[in-house]
DNA sequence: CGGACCTCTCAGCGGATTCTCAGCGCCCTG
DNA sequence: CAGGGCGCTGAGAATCCGCTGAGAGGTCCG
């Protein structure tokens, strides 16, 4: 979800996590266009008026980068850019400032759908399993229970499954990109995960790449 | 840009000037290379039916000299290559004719925005593959762990496979560009290259070239 | 308020990695 | 064939980096 006014994302998000959905927020135009280009979300939902880069050129951007996800806009009633608009860019669909909550979600249920089976809900890497809209994780069919962190770790190591992701790249990804701590908390939950994850298995399935980062293996280890 | 059949060349180069863009037309494979290598264009628009070198052998060129100039390629609908192959060679764009003159102004501007070239994701020489973004190495399809300080020296060498580097160009390279140190490191890590990478196959895949330094075969040795 | 849980920080350890050094040997040149 | 330059090599020292256990602070819940 890309939307600035903090007041409204706030709620939004909630709702929309509440609603099952699991859900990125970023509050411009260019942390948009980078989160999309780089993540494989189901659904973007896109409010027209941006900082930095206004919805409209942020749309224009993804599609010419073949970025195909399904766009959901949020345009002003009575703003500089109207319904017209929305639809000649290649959104999928569009919502008018003040809408529904529960038009929201039916018609992300709507796009989710329609962008079909070929996006997946549930991610893999061998036996280990992460059903995204119920959040869930098994390995060899047994549940793993997993704190908010751990799952956002592994959802974005499973996500990059196979690539080697350094610590950066993940603090970006699964912690607030602003965030500035210690990179050893990467490694703290990766050892978590380890623990509830990998044992009692053999192999490790999230491997250590020293001096680079880490790498989930796709075959799960 | 680079298009043979005159009409459209002329019609497109007249459009493209008037959309207050500096156009230079060449009209066939062979001066395509040349022109691109020899200026730095800010993109490049290469239809794939051309005499001499086709679209798609000129691109294939472009990229091993080291161009990554971003390249809008004009594929006929039915003709021999289709939208994927494309994209397979590292094109960052692809029309199809016939095109809507407004979408290649959008699809232009949109790659010009994007500044940064899109850099191929797996370098190869011979049998010798390494893929950057998973950061793997392998020869002959068995993966080879490196240590990054041999990944980066590798990596350089792949990048300029073929060319002479000198000790100092690969130091600039691969160290800190004020790395003060003896050069004779460069010669250990090509040794620990070598232990891994050619081991145990006959050839060298690094060559070192007396007094002047090394070269990686891009035949992979 | 008290306890359970979660997130994050911190510091020490040990292995991996990087780099230095000194001697050797090959190649080229005279 | 002798000598110098240059690259190769093995060993070892210094440094880096990830792992780990402990624990502090925060939050949620009863």
């Amino acid at each position: 979800m890309v939307e600035d006014e903090l007041r409204l994302a706030d709620t939004v998000h909630r709702g929309l996590t509440d609603a099952g959905f699991v859900v990125e927020l970023v509050h411009d135009g260019e942390n948009a266009v980078w989160a999309a280009t780089e993540h494989n979300y189901d659904v973007i939902v896109l409010d027209i008026m941006l900082p930095k880069l206004n919805g409209y050129r942020v749309l224009e951007l993804l599609r010419a980068r073949g970025v195909w996800t399904p766009v959901l806009m949020l345009t002003a009633k009575d703003g500089e850019y109207d319904q017209t608009d929305a639809f000649d860019l290649g959104a999928d669909d569009y919502l008018t400032k003040p809408f529904s909550f529960l038009v929201l979600v039916a018609r992300l249920r709507a796009l989710i759908r329609r962008g079909g089976p070929e996006r997946p809900v549930v991610l893999t890497a061998g036996d280990l399993t992460l059903d995204l809209t119920r959040r869930r994780v098994e390995r060899n069919g047994r549940e793993i229970t997993l704190t908010p962190r751990e799952y956002g770790l592994l959802e974005f190591l499973m996500r990059h499954r196979g690539d080697t992701v350094s610590k950066t790249e993940i603090l970006a990804g699964v912690w607030d990109p602003a965030f500035d701590g210690d990179p050893n908390v990467v490694e703290v939950y990766v050892r978590y995960l380890r623990k509830k994850i990998d044992t009692p298995y053999a192999r490790h399935a999230i491997e250590t790449i020293r001096g680079m980062g880490y790498r989930l293996n796709p075959e799960g280890g």
